[in-house]
DNA sequence: AAGAAAAATAAAAACGTTTTTATTTTGATG
DNA sequence: CATCAAAATAAAAACGTTTTTATTTTTCTT
């Protein structure tokens, strides 16, 4: 049962030279076999892939990254915002991390994750990867509205994904949420079931899709004739702890709010949080809507309606279309916007007292 | 403001040869010179060194890869399960690569990540990376009670620090939670508390510390001459939905749990919506405490005692271990075994009608 | 001051590829 | 069957390092 042994120091792996040896043939024909180039005989090339296969050959990545000049690196830059203590956050990029590998499954390409602490720490780092040709192609989130690396790698025509668009006109692969969509529709959902005073927990407005969902938030109102609650919009990270905080700082207003929509599952865990110790009811003192991408919304109590959207597969349009960028395709054609799923948990109309 | 642009082809970046043309010396010193070797004259070292600065000289890492076999890489094993949909799972795995990245920072190292769907993959991974050299070393967890990742790496010499220690008597450089002695006070404070009837919702019996567990469980009612309630250890995979469910079926028993000794935080989750879908209070019906490496149980409703491990240490130390254990140090050195911090939310004696 | 030893530097080879250029073999043409 | 073009293969160079070996320069000894 126990796996095979080789004390051994087994012997040096196979190269291209030891292909050559055994088929007779020489190394560069081997290599072009290999890469199937037209230029070999369709024979000797078979002759030279049974070899191949029989040794075990595995093409050297450090020589191939030599003498091509590229790394076979895709590189993804995972933020870690250094907060406070320890929070609870970014756990939805292990499933980006997920996707994107998927994506890479079977290719010569390997993920290499780099971590940012902030913004200016994210710049730096994609311009050393540029720089010293660390990876062959990038995949990045935390787009902000007019985000520098965007604009870095564009201009160096670098390979590369956004999660997420910038609010410049540029053209460049990206994925991203209909954030804008996703907040008109919760709070025009809201605004159906009654309530007037909204509140719109949200991350800080730098970030692009911050914008989105206020805009979204905006023309849920302007639709239905009233006045945006704007007065309860709260912008800060989107940790639980700002979450709790928001809500037991909204609820003292004069006029507070009797709905929130949040930004995703910290954040709604710290609202709930903090109307649990408030003593208020979810459902039957104020309604929640949150955004979810990592299907945690069903085990809050109680269950709170949802915008799910399962961030892995947005990781593996992510892998596919650098995957395709890599090979020089145009960027134009590579941009997906993913709609979330409603799932609804709630009437959200506060019981059914609100319509 | 704007980055600095540079939107012609820059020059190519300047190699050893550039430093050796500007200097005057051969490459073999530029190369000695730059490695601090003690054969070259301190001056020429120094004349070097600020050419270098100067021209702002990296080594190309493909050209050093390629003539020393070292791939500069540190590999990380990250576990997905490819559980039912998309689970709140691994989320503390963010963490880890912050602080193995942290630890690998101003080295020459870079962290790629290696997604594994299951133990199998996870040693056919493993090998890959030994055989291809694809890694210098390999951080990984999940550790088995048997793990063949650990066998195979202590036999080929692989540098590797585990995350985790197996049951078997072998050196490697390990970095772990006492797990024992976590189980073993949450359940020997539950029972000073008064309970008997305690609950273990637990990980697959395969997995190491889950025999951890059961020890320090099992320990804690031996010391306190009570016969252990085993017939209330469940197992099964971390999801929130197994925790809910093991709720939810536990508590149909003919003698029920009054408490619950949970995991992880996302078992916690749905521990406690199982609790609250079935009407029972915390600290109320019920006591529940956790184990908690993200510090998201200060913000359930209520909040729950806790053993708390912030798991970017464990991270820090596991990159800090490999790096001396890719330098050749002796395993044996690079242990440690970290004890969580209590953090008391509740008295654990349902109020005080226990004691 | 000659010679040897030590120190410093240079030259050359190697790592495993790909690519460009050169050579050989094959096939077609008249 | 001789000639030439096309096809197939081989040779050589290159990518940027490190390391081994060789050479030059300096320092020490007597």
């Amino acid at each position: 049962m126990a796996a095979h042994m080789h004390k051994t120091r087994r012997t040096p792996a196979p190269t291209i030279k030891t292909l050559a040896e055994i088929t007779g043939y020489s190394i560069a024909t081997i290599s072009k076999a290999l890469r199937d180039s037209p230029v070999v005989a369709p024979v000797t090339r078979d002759l030279i892939f049974k070899a191949a296969r029989e040794v075990g050959y595995q093409a050297n990545a450090r020589g191939m990254a030599l003498r091509t000049g590229k790394s076979f690196q895709a590189a993804v830059l995972m933020p870690v915002t250094a907060a406070r203590d320890y929070e609870w956050d970014g756990v939805e990029y292990t499933q980006v991390l997920s996707g994107v590998s998927q994506a890479l499954e079977g290719t010569d390409y390997r993920m290499s994750v780099h971590v940012i602490r902030d913004a200016a720490d994210g710049v730096e780092t994609a311009r050393r990867i540029v720089d010293q040709g660390l990876a062959d192609g990038l995949i990045f989130s935390g787009i902000l509205a007019d985000d520098p690396r965007i604009d870095l790698l564009v201009d160096q025509h670098f390979p590369f994904v956004s999660m997420g668009r910038c609010r410049k006109d540029l053209d460049y692969a990206h994925v991203d949420i209909d954030n804008e969509w996703a907040a008109h529709a919760a709070t025009a959902r809201l605004l159906a079931g009654g309530h007037r005073r909204i509140a719109l927990v949200n991350p800080e407005r730098r970030l692009s899709y911050a914008l989105d969902r206020l805009d979204g938030f905006a023309r849920a109102f302007r639709e239905a004739g009233i006045a945006a609650s704007v007065d309860l919009v709260v912008e800060g990270d989107l940790s639980t702890h700002f979450g709790r905080q928001s809500v037991i700082d909204l609820l003292q207003a004069a006029e507070p709010p009797t709905a929130f929509v949040c930004i995703n599952e910290s954040t709604t865990l710290g609202v709930l949080s903090g109307l649990g110790s408030l003593g208020r009811q979810v459902g039957v003192d104020v309604d929640v809507i949150a955004y979810d991408d990592i299907n945690v919304s069903a085990y809050f109590t109680p269950p709170i309606t949802t915008f799910y959207q399962p961030i892995e597969v947005l990781g593996r349009t992510l892998g596919q279309f650098l995957l395709k960028r890599m090979e020089g395709e145009d960027p134009k054609a590579l941009r997906q916007v993913f709609r979330p799923t409603l799932i609804e948990r709630q009437p959200d109309n506060l019981g059914g007292r609100l319509v």
